[in-house]
DNA sequence: ACCTGAACACCGTTCAAGT
DNA sequence: ACCTGAACACCGTTCAAGT
């Protein structure tokens, strides 16, 4: 899948055929770009996760020396800001849904804003430390028109997207944190049994066991509609 | 503040002076512990951010050779889950709050955790990475026993508390992420205004220049309060 | 305009060794 | 039981240079 170096090949197979064919560069590589590198940055990403992203890796998949990349990009930071906005574009509804239910908009909105972070794990635990981008900035704004068009009033529109803002990046980050690796998995539940009886609580509900991840999603997402709904 | 290696100066400042007093260690640094090495990774991440954490800094402000941690301390990942669960401890209310007023305890232990997030913002972006230590577990336990005795159903008690954990998250983490240098800001600012056209509705509620962080925090957390108690 | 390799100043961690 | 330095296999980025 990602394009391999003929020159890290081979050394690695220290073959006895005298005249090492030079190889090419397997696919005559696109040129590079700013498009291509965050493509592939999303791609490494997914593939390996946050620490798995690095300027050395990125150029290796991309065909190109290391010090290339820094022609179309500001350095490492500026690759994560791209990688995570691109990851974050709203389409909208698959068809357009009638004018008033402004409630099933919001929802579309958002489920699918959760379930694009979730489809990039790495995304979750970016969001918090970078800026805005102007795909977040977009959804934004599209809540605000959504709610404002639905009659609530100016004063209370901020407290009403920040709610709704921080409820779908709590959950979306929560959810995308216990997401991990089997290992992982394991250990925090032998961890959580063996102090069970610290945590009765916890335990008699199954807090952390109950994986229906998405009905608590719209359960709790409709509770809090249903609070800032316009009186 | 933080203890210099006797060695590092001496070899900075090359004095004539014809025997460099040894110096004996500033101060007879206490011993090594679990404790102490978390209590200054806890410093230094105060002082410097989440990339401001290396075990060789860490080894530096304890007066130790970097190895020597790592008898007390598995490895880095195991400082940071270290770090953030001890920022955690919640003591509890100054005066205990009457048993009936659940929702009071509510708040003040939701607005607590927010405020020891805020007092170390970079716990804020490491709390989705890592797992949950037993500062933490604590929290949901104590959530869950005020929020069953106040008469929330067993079926509804994981909804209600994910949900108030989520929206706990994302406030804090927003609002961390939005605490950032001034240089930062200032950026963040300029691209906005520049963009301000696009993105109509946002700039005319000022969204991203409100804030009154705190109050929002309070208004909505009482709107999601409202719809998750026992009716 | 676009790409490059060498070099610098860092990392986390393994290992074999010291007390 | 506790601590150590040397060494390894990495990092991101500066710089001076190539086309």
């Amino acid at each position: 899948m990602a394009a391999k170096r003929s020159g890290a090949r081979s050394k690695r197979s220290p073959r006895i055929g005298e005249q090492q064919q030079p190889v090419q560069e397997p696919r005559n590589e696109p040129p590079l770009s700013r498009e291509r590198i965050v493509a592939t940055a999303v791609e490494l990403l997914d593939a390996q996760g946050l620490d798995g992203l690095t300027m050395r890796r990125l150029a290796d998949r991309l065909g190109s020396g290391v010090m290339s990349l820094y022609w179309h990009v500001d350095n490492k930071e500026d690759v994560f800001d791209l990688a995570l906005d691109s990851v974050l574009e709203y389409r909208g509804p698959p068809q357009p849904i009638e004018s008033q239910a402004w409630r099933e908009k919001v929802f579309h909105m958002l489920e699918d804003w959760r379930a694009s972070m979730l489809r990039h794990p790495w995304s979750a635990s970016l969001l918090p430390r970078r800026a805005l981008g102007p795909n977040i900035l977009s959804r934004l704004e599209l809540l605000s028109k959504i709610l404002s068009s639905a009659g609530v009033a100016d004063a209370g529109l901020n407290v009403a997207i920040w709610s709704l803002w921080n409820y779908v990046m709590g959950a979306t980050i929560t959810r995308a944190s216990f997401d991990v690796s089997d290992d992982d998995r394991n250990a925090a539940q032998q961890r959580l049994t063996r102090l069970s009886e610290r945590y009765p609580t916890i335990e008699r509900s199954r807090l952390l066991l109950d994986n229906d991840w998405d009905g608590a999603f719209r359960e709790g997402l409709g509770l809090l509609l249903d609070g800032l709904s316009p009186r």
